[in-house]
DNA sequence: CGGTAACTGTAGTATTATCTACACTATAGA
DNA sequence: TCTATAGTGTAGATAATACTACAGTTACCG
């Protein structure tokens, strides 16, 4: 299984956002105070289950991300539109359109992403 | 702290979908199997977080959500914005829409949502 | 070469999540 | 009312998660 924990989230985000780190790096940008050895004890289970891969440069180990923001993104995405939609992420996502607060201009954005998600689509046969 | 674990969505889930319920409902709708027993102790669990109530019916006590689908769904919806998406919603949708895998006629649905979310908003104030 | 600051390794503990075993109890029907 | 059955209560085992303390090691500077 490959959903994360709250401490394994937080810091695999940090990761997909800035990039290889090292501990006391990551635990600055810890969104809670955490101590230096509990935050590299997570590292090591992150380590173990093969999320992360470090190496050394200088002093230091640096640590980087190895599973992708977008799978694990995909996951979350599956997990949550199961819980609540009956598997489906069409319907989830209906369900963010109805329920989520959106501005003027972000409805509009999304219109056009979808807009434009239909012509890639019966263009080029499977976006992306 | 109202993020639920593993079991006790599976738990929820089915008690939003179904209503009440005894155990042994719940037992046959778990998606793998799970001894009464254990089942029972999820049950007590969510109980005294105020999740669900219960009442006697017969021989059996039956078991009902109180903690709402939408607060959890929110919640969740949240928390997914912010490991993925700097706590933006709307850029959520915008990744699940760029992303996910959809039919033409989703991708039509969605629009007419998005475009009767404006229309609500300027003449309610306030969709919901 | 040393010494020091920065960083690492690991063993042990607290807490929470999940499951198991087994004895107890209340209801329905004869 | 008695009895069988369906359902209940709870103590305790196990495993995963999260934290703490402290001693060891390495790179850099003089």
């Amino acid at each position: 299984m490959s959903s994360f924990t709250a401490c394994e989230s937080e810091i695999m985000r940090i990761l997909w956002e800035h990039g290889e780190q090292k501990p006391p790096e990551i635990q600055e940008k810890y969104p809670r105070p955490i101590k230096n050895a509990a935050l590299r004890f997570q590292l090591k289970v992150l380590l173990e289950k093969g999320h992360i891969v470090r190496h050394r440069k200088g002093k230091a180990y640096y640590y980087q991300a190895v599973t992708q923001r977008k799978g694990a993104f995909k996951k979350m995405v599956q997990r949550m539109a199961e819980i609540y939609c009956q598997g489906s992420t069409a319907g989830l996502i209906a369900e963010l359109i109805k329920t989520e607060r959106l501005s003027k201009e972000e409805i509009q954005e999304l219109k056009q992403l979808a807009e434009n998600k239909r012509i890639s689509k019966s263009e080029k046969k499977g976006g992306r």
